[in-house]
RNA sequence: GCGCGAGUAGCUCAGCUGGAUAGAGCGUCGGCCUCCGGAGCCGAAGGUCGUGGGUUCGAAUCCCGCCUCGCGCGCCA
């Protein structure tokens, strides 16, 4: 056991010994002021309406009942309102690092998740266009939530939704059918509604320079899955660029061809949450927290998008997946109500909250100090692979994971592209690299680093014990990371603790000192490394040897 | 107008699900800089946490009102 799990589990003993009421759950945290000691916990003050007495009388209670020597704690205090403090012996804190190495890589994995499936669906672009910044962000927070559940012991599938159906499709189709019809020299025009872009008209050549028997693109269906399928290959390519990959592509149309579509607006009517109106089919979304009911079929005999959403989600459900995350950009955030509504609406036993929804808020990108202005509609865009090339993948990755979803994000591809320390990815990557620096300095196998025989209270300096502490707090971050649905914080945990081995670096040395210190800080180094390398593995960015 | 999100140092942003004197980077100012790995290191200044109420031992965090900004509000997806 921890020293954290140690007190924790002393508290509630001695709370249960001055009769406080059950659940007791002893909240333990870092207090920000490393002269409050290691831990604190505010269990005298929340036990004080329930005990009708003063937080002061039950701390010292608490801390008269307890026996915390195993834990390393030294000594224990009662600070301001309430707190009691407990102070780690610097060598039973730094012993902690023993677990770190001896863990490794699997170093900050978590069993919460017990095998259960969970299925994360992400990026999920139309095949009308290549994969953009936006889809960048997408892909970068989709795969770092699914790596966090998969660190957390959840089986995760990652799954991109193709819309191949529907208008949009039928619209490019027609677009590059119209590019085709200039190549030919007859004057064309876009469609309404249709795309304008470059990509467009390379769409239309090669189609061309395939079916010269179509040289008029007369064949709209040929052309379509010509088309369809090309930018599906493109979003691969960026996709594979950017590191992503995905072990599900479910495409819409397949809904239709198994008749998942169908079924589900039977189910629907069935289960009597519509009704007709206006020569349409309506779900009665408003019976679930919708704020209008919502048209299921159209007048014209067609379903909106929203019906084969549905229907797709039955299908995760009836998957098995009775955990689903969807990652999509904030402007679709009006889907979730509906979506959720359709889903309690079948009265199948899906809970209210199926499935959850990560919401990003837009990317502004920047270059030397201007914003990259870019638009869909002229066709205008900066692809996914493109970033990749000018600014790499691990900056990019990074990049995009360290603000909050909820914030919009200025991606500045200066700083991204800077081999300095300013730039907040080389940072970190070069703690990493220092730390392995030392064992290929010293000619020694890092893996060889156990803790055996070290004297961990050794490691007593200010700069060794707060870059300890940081080290050792890494399983809960993740832990919590996960839970919240966070990846930034994880890119927010790197940078500080990256920070913390480098005040240490600089300060102290490793290698040509005392046997026994350069021994103790080398199993300090190993930890650290071990911490970088799989705090950046999470968020899918490598961690160099060298830099 | 309604819904969702945001508002924290000059700038860009964290703030561990309610804790103690609100933090980091950049920028500014002042000192160091013969080192396992480099233009780096140390320190200082800088805040009515949009605003007004409420909840309680305690609020940037939870609740209500208002202000500003972004996104969405179609029988488009």
């Amino acid at each position: 056991m921890t020293a954290r799990e140690l007190i924790r589990a002393g508290l509630v003993e001695a709370a249960r010994g001055l009769g406080a009421p059950e659940p007791i759950d002893p909240i333990l945290e870092r207090p920000r002021d490393p002269a409050h000691g290691e831990w604190a916990t505010n269990l005298a003050m929340t036990l004080a309406r329930p005990l009708r007495r003063k937080p002061a009388e039950i701390a010292r209670d608490l801390v008269a009942r307890l026996d915390l020597a195993a834990a390393g704690v030294e000594t224990v205090d009662i600070a301001g309102p309430g707190f009691i403090n407990f102070h780690i012996a610097a060598g039973a804190n730094a012993s902690g690092l023993r677990d770190v190495v001896a863990r490794g890589e699997r170093y900050g994995a978590a069993t919460a998740g017990a095998g259960r499936p969970a299925n994360v669906e992400f990026v999920s672009a139309n095949p009308t266009g290549p994969l953009h910044v936006g889809h960048g962000r997408q892909a970068a927070i989709g795969d770092a939530i699914a790596a966090l559940l998969e660190w957390t012991g959840w089986r995760v599938s990652r799954e991109y939704y193709y819309n191949d159906a529907g208008v949009q499709i039928t619209n490019l189709g027609r677009s590059v059918q119209a590019r085709i019809g200039q190549l030919d020299g007859r004057d064309v025009p876009i469609p309404e509604g249709g795309y304008h872009g470059e990509y467009i008209a390379e769409i239309a050549l090669r189609y061309a320079q395939e079916h010269p028997h179509d040289r008029k693109g007369a064949d709209l269906d040929a052309i379509t899955r010509f088309a369809v399928a090309m930018l599906r290959q493109e979003q691969d390519l960026d996709l594979q660029a950017f590191g992503v990959s995905f072990d599900t592509y479910f495409l819409e149309s397949s809904l239709y061809t198994d008749g998942k579509v169908d079924g589900t607006v039977r189910a629907l009517v069935a289960a009597g949450h519509t009704y007709e109106h206006d020569d349409a089919l309506w779900l009665r979304t408003t019976d679930f927290g919708d704020d209008k009911d919502r048209v299921m079929r159209k007048r014209d005999g067609t379903y909106t998008y929203f019906v084969p959403d549905v229907a797709y989600h039955v299908t995760k459900w009836a998957r098995g997946f009775h955990r689903a995350v969807n990652v999509q950009g904030a402007d679709h955030h009006s889907t979730v109500t509906r979506v959720r509504a359709g889903l309690q609406a079948l009265d199948m036993g899906i809970p209210e909250g199926y499935p959850e929804y990560v919401l990003h808020q837009m990317v502004t990108l920047m270059r030397g100090g201007e914003e990259v202005k870019f638009s869909k509609r002229s066709g205008t865009i900066l692809t996914v692979r493109e970033l990749v090339d000018e600014v790499g993948r691990d900056a990019m990755r990074y990049f995009f994971l360290m603000r909050k979803a909820d914030s919009p994000l200025v991606f500045d591809i200066d700083l991204a592209r800077s081999q300095s320390e300013e730039n907040p990815v080389y940072y970190i990557q070069m703690a990493h690299a220092r730390m392995s620096g030392i064992f290929r300095v010293g000619g020694i196998d890092p893996a060889t680093v156990t803790g055996d025989g070290v004297d961990f209270a050794l490691l007593s300096q200010q700069e060794e014990q707060e870059l300890i502490k940081a080290l050792l707090d890494f399983p809960a971050l993740i832990a919590a990371a996960a839970t919240a649905l966070e990846p930034h914080r994880v890119a927010s945990y790197l940078l500080d603790t990256a920070r913390l081995a480098h005040l240490w670096y600089h300060k102290h040395h490793v290698l040509n000192e005392p046997e026994a210190i350069t021994a103790a800080r080398l199993v300090l180094a190993r930890a650290t490394q071990i911490v970088l390398r799989n705090g950046l593995s999470v968020l899918g960015i490598t961690a160099p040897e060298r830099m």
